[in-house]
DNA sequence: AGCACGATCTGA
DNA sequence: CAGATCGTGCTA
């Protein structure tokens, strides 16, 4: 119900990084259903932005954000965590948003599982994302307006006075005028 | 072929 | 604050 479309994905990124709270990531997975409201999200804006992994071109691993709006971009890190992104923007302008959290709501129990301990409310991290959601690199180039499988329906309105906006996490490597840039969001 | 490093998390 | 842990991209 609800499928997020092709369309919503091809607005500009701040936009849809901000609209994608209080969304809902739905995963079908051995026959159940994982789902959680997003509360956080990064945007992440093209070549001239030296935080985005497309920043210093095209390359096999960041390949799918070249792609369409829409399409999963899912990528490891440190060697033994998944991130999962979603392409947004116009075909060739490599953007994308992190979700970065969500609120567990359908298939708790089963998501509790699959983290092996802690028995938080909230999924906090974009790691814990994938891990509880039994996200990896095999769904990296998903459609995710397919509407099966992995997709992102229509949840809760979020009223704009409880999103906070700050810089985002984890790029040191990147430009000042990216680091300050106050592209991550999250439901306060 | 070798190497440095990462859009992270955990536990001390 | 160090350690885990390995794919990726750059240099040669």
């Amino acid at each position: 119900m609800g499928i997020l479309t092709r369309s919503f994905f091809e607005q500009d990124t701040l936009s849809v990084a901000r609209e994608l709270l209080g969304k809902k990531l739905v995963h079908n997975l051995d026959g159940q259903r994982l789902s959680g409201m997003i509360i956080e999200t990064e945007a992440y804006i093209g070549t001239t932005d030296t935080a985005c992994h497309a920043s210093k071109g095209k390359t096999p691993r960041n390949a799918v954000m070249f792609g369409k709006a829409g399409i999963a971009y899912i990528y490891f890190v440190y060697g033994m965590h998944y991130m999962l992104n979603v392409v947004t923007e116009a075909e060739g302008n490599p953007c994308a948003v992190l979700i970065r959290a969500i609120m567990p709501v359908e298939g708790r129990a089963e998501m509790q599982n699959r983290r092996k301990k802690s028995g938080k409310n909230l999924t906090d991290g974009p790691a814990k994302v994938c891990q509880a959601m039994g996200i990896d690199k095999g769904l990296n180039g998903w459609d995710l307006t397919r509407g099966e499988s992995l997709r992102i329906e229509e949840y809760q309105k979020i009223s704009s006075d409880r999103i906070q906006r700050t810089p985002r996490i984890g790029i040191n490597y990147a430009a000042q005028k990216d680091k300050d840039a106050l592209w991550r969001f999250r439901v306060g």
